[in-house]
DNA sequence: GGCGTCACTTGATCCAGATCAAGGCTCGGC
DNA sequence: GCCGAGCCTTGATCTGGATCAAGTGACGCC
């Protein structure tokens, strides 16, 4: 199945696309598939070998590895994303599965084609470095906020990062299950309720998926964000790389 | 300082600068430094803009993170590794500090000239790809290893893959000071030797540096090794970038 | 040679988080 | 409308790891 003009243009403002040429453009999308995919879908298994880059244009993805028949979520992907970039660039197996959480839009681009522009368009293998620099940092604050970190202490920061994401505003709403966001911030479910509580006493009422933050002083006190873990990048009309998001506020968008 | 011409070639023979050309690697390599420094010297502190790329010629350099007064190793580097990269592509501030742990020589290459050599040198900006995409997936396998193994999981890993990667013999010396062996692993000084007396049971033997893992089939059934976590890449005579070292064993290096 | 420093170890205790168990709730299907 | 499944919460208990405290041994310095 193939691209509507409109999600072509989606795809055309990714930030990994940016620099890049026409024909290079017309190459890469030349063999690309768009398919939607049902909520809980298994787009690809860890240690798979990788065929695509995929595109999350609409809906909500879950990056998650296993051993030992434990199971963590590595990231929770929002529309305009790619994904197992660093796989394909080096056309090796997948670390991480990669799932569907909500029905979702992805584009599927060829591997050996984006391999190719890499090797022949500048501009293009450009914007992959920043790409994936920005995609490394974002690991790099992953484990710090891992490492250095207690259950409370990365739940704070979570819905404070929540809150400047959604616009600011007191009152939010969770992205999506709970039971999955205690995976991503590597807890269990039992604990992250917990956290919940505790976090009570620091002016945190939930109802629901309803998050309201009602004395957010209080709170940073507690969750002392710190630029060099958390990325309290604002929305942006523009879909934005992770280069970018990486970048901000040392630049516009 | 300027650059001997043996220590030109082994720049040279990295794998970041491997498609590079003449020019571009001339560009690159006229303002840049050797230096040596003598081992506990802060390189680069955490949230400082980085103006130079890194490159590990000869010694030990732990990059580590800090939050709330508390701090964690994220990687020790051995020769020959360029550090960094991330934030010099993206000309953004370090996420993380670096530090010699021996007396090293570290080549610093000017963050300028190579953000130009990238968009001017295909061969160079498709390089810089391949080792982001490998450090990418050093960050993915460390923070599954991280989230998913309890500390005498991450020792027994830790142990069989030096073993591989000093040579395969029983006994090796471990590369450095426990107490930042216990930081990279994610534990404390005093439980990194209670998870020592712990594999004394599966076959370890621990004197000083020196390990010898006596019942290797055993220590597996613990450690439970997975390509997708552990990079059991055996030592090889030449310099390796990021990049190969992901792709072993699919390509040979 | 004596002495201080620092890495490492060992023991005792404490705490965060995991596990086990149970109950309430929503929601979708029949 | 009833029922079952799955998510979420709460409570009780257990355990891995952190913390506190003390002691040992190696090494460098005076």
């Amino acid at each position: 199945m193939s691209m509507r003009v409109m999600d072509v243009e989606r795809v055309k403002d990714l930030a990994l696309f940016s620099g890049v040429s026409d024909e290079t453009f017309s190459a890469v999308t030349a063999g690309a598939f768009l398919q939607k995919f049902p909520a809980g879908t298994t787009l690809l298994h860890e240690g798979d070998p990788v065929d695509f880059l995929y595109v999350l244009l609409d809906g909500l993805v879950e990056l998650e590895g296993t051993w030992n028949d434990k199971e963590t979520t590595l990231a929770v992907l929002r529309p305009v994303s790619t994904f197992i970039f660093a796989a394909v660039a080096l056309d090796a197996n997948a670390l991480m599965s990669a799932r569907t959480v909500e029905r979702s839009d992805i584009l599927m681009l060829s591997g050996e084609a984006l391999r190719r522009a890499m090797r022949t368009d500048p501009g293009f293998s450009y914007a992959a470095t920043l790409e994936l620099a920005g995609c490394y940092r974002g690991l790099v604050r992953s484990l710090k906020n891992q490492k250095l970190r207690g259950g409370a202490e990365r739940l704070a920061n979570y819905l404070i990062t929540q809150k400047v994401r959604q616009g600011g505003a007191d009152t939010f709403t969770l992205p999506h299950e709970k039971r999955l966001l205690a995976s991503l911030l590597g807890m269990t479910p039992e604990n992250l309720s917990r956290a919940f509580v505790t976090l009570t006493g620091y002016g945190v009422v939930v109802n629901g998926p309803q998050v309201t933050i009602a004395r957010p002083v209080v709170l940073e006190r507690l969750a002392k964000p710190d630029p060099l873990i958390d990325n309290h990048q604002p929305p942006s009309a523009a879909p934005i790389g992770k280069a970018e998001r990486e970048l901000w506020p040392a630049r516009a968008c």
